[in-house]
DNA sequence: AATAAATTGTCAGTCAATATGACGAAAAGG
DNA sequence: CCTTTTCGTCATATTGACTGACAATTTATT
């Protein structure tokens, strides 16, 4: 009935990127809810991927996900109230507080980054270990000159 | 002060699938404004990736994008009261109407297609062309496997 | 030391982009 | 005809972001 849309024939390199972005993102979280964290929702891995060993300030975290503290506060909150964080005062300055992994959080972070690496053996799996070797450096690349140019200006 | 996040050596290929994905993305909507268009938002692709030359259904677009017809309609209302979009009866359906692109619309997406190429073409300035060609031919790949497992399932 | 400026986190409110559930109107299948 | 399905809409909720304003506190400047 309905006409094929127009942009069949060669998709963007974005629509690609997305594709596949997604498709490892419910990976990873359909796996992180099958480990027992349903409440685990992607947004959160701006915590989690920021977050340094011995705690970090809320601003700190917020600026280094590029995102308001008080989008941050919000995400950190829910994870609080769900026990993988805690929220302690500064004791060298009042202000501040400071975001620490609980052993649970701990738990989180740990399947998180074991579950990424199984999605990536996945896709070694679908295209070749030698082509998704590849596909890693070369994004890896992009992402250094992307980072560079951003440094630049 | 901070420490450094325990996820600093290796980024996982999700994230640098992201990382990318967005720059991407920063650089075509910033061009969709830069040429006029500043009220188009990323989720708009939605609707320009998938209606047809004729014209679509809401139901069909909404499908297509895999997301509920209630959320396509809400995309849809907003760019047909910016003039991008008609929503028409449908002469042969007394329940259904006929979404369809204004000529502000069609030049959106041809907008978005060629912000969309011009956006590749800097990839292949930042990594190489061979590369770059790699890239984009590696993640066909990568999406014809992720679709075949779909459609097996 | 006193004052001014900057920083930290929170309160309040908004918006964008999804989702559910319920439903009337119309079409399709018997 | 009647029943079932389909199409689009109404109402409402949730998630994840934003801006602006602010009190408490720390840091910098006279």
């Amino acid at each position: 009935m309905d006409s094929r849309p127009v942009t069949e024939q060669r998709r963007t390199l974005g629509a690609l990127l997305r594709l596949s972005y997604e498709a490892l993102q419910r990976e990873v979280y359909g796996g992180l809810a099958a480990r027992g964290y349903p409440e685990i929702r992607p947004a959160h891995s701006a915590v989690f991927r920021h977050i340094g060993p011995d705690g970090s300030r809320l601003t700190t975290l917020a600026e280094r996900a590029g995102m308001t503290k008080q989008s941050m506060a919000y995400l950190v909150d829910g994870l609080a109230a769900a026990g993988h964080l805690t929220s302690t005062p500064d004791p060298a300055d009042g202000r501040a507080r400071i975001v620490r992994l609980t052993a649970k959080g701990q738990g989180v972070l740990a399947a998180l980054l074991a579950l990424s690496a199984e999605a990536e053996a996945r896709v070694a799996g679908r295209i070749g270990e030698r082509r998704a070797g590849k596909l890693r450096r070369y994004l890896e690349q992009l992402a250094a000159a992307l980072e560079a140019e951003r440094a630049a200006r």
